[in-house]
DNA sequence: CTAAAACTTGACATGCATGTCAGGGACAAG
DNA sequence: CTTGTCCCTGACATGCATGTCAAGTTTTAG
């Protein structure tokens, strides 16, 4: 699979998947023209790298938590892994911190969503 | 109460307050001597301002959502205020799907320190 | 009244993810 | 082989929210 037909699939920019894999989100053979080729594997990991993104988090912690899974299989060194897993729970608060302000900001879209209901319903000339 | 204390209040810096207020998305009375005054209210606007943000949404998008209540109680206008609905549902609904991706975000999350928890185990000697 | 602390505006700088454009190869189909 | 489509790199530009610095004004406490 070559760049345009990943991102088609993926929706995301070619310039934005060149982008993942500079910053090392995201690896690739290639051609011996140098074209990119990727595999299945990467729709989904194309789609998990964005949900990270959509969580606020920058590539070079993205980064850091893709490769963390392969370096504690890799390299079992005990104080990496335990560094590896300070990062991972630190993200993981911070992610469940995002979400709790997200619910927070949807319940005050449901307040206005309720009151301009309310305006509607009592003026259906707004069809 | 002064910007200082605003921000020692929410957490939020002096430079970012005063930013939102020029983005209309908070207002301020003056000193004669030009000082900003706020009250109380502002409290939790400023964190409700900081859950929208945390959703992602622009400031101009921010300061429709917080004025259309008002708008939509002043200048009751039909169109306006439909407009005003669509924005907030299209807005609830992206809400929603980011939502949904912190989660699974997070799930990825979980599965990584799971194998990270089986490797620490395996491993006593990472303490 | 005076000095320190807090505030004001304005400008410039930064990080991040992306868009866009240009000049030049790669490759598949006729 | 040629042509049209896809791809490559590199550079420059953008939007957004913030940080930071400077020079000057206001407020407050001693």
């Amino acid at each position: 699979m070559r760049i345009g037909d990943l991102s088609a699939r993926t929706g995301v920019s070619q310039r934005s998947l060149r982008y993942y894999e500079n910053q090392g989100l995201l690896s690739t053979t290639r051609s011996p023209g140098g074209q990119r080729h990727y595999d299945e594997a990467d729709v989904p990991r194309v789609q998990e790298i964005r949900a990270f993104l959509a969580a606020g988090l920058p590539t070079r912690v993205i980064a850091g938590l893709l490769n963390g899974l392969a370096v504690c299989r890799a390299a079992p060194d005990a104080d990496e892994a335990l560094h590896s897993w300070e990062t991972l729970s630190r993200e993981r608060s911070r992610i469940t911190s995002v979400i709790d302000e997200l619910v927070t900001a949807r319940h005050a879209l449901d307040e206005l969503l309720a009151v301009n209901h309310a305006f509607l319903k009592e003026h259906p000339t707004a069809r």
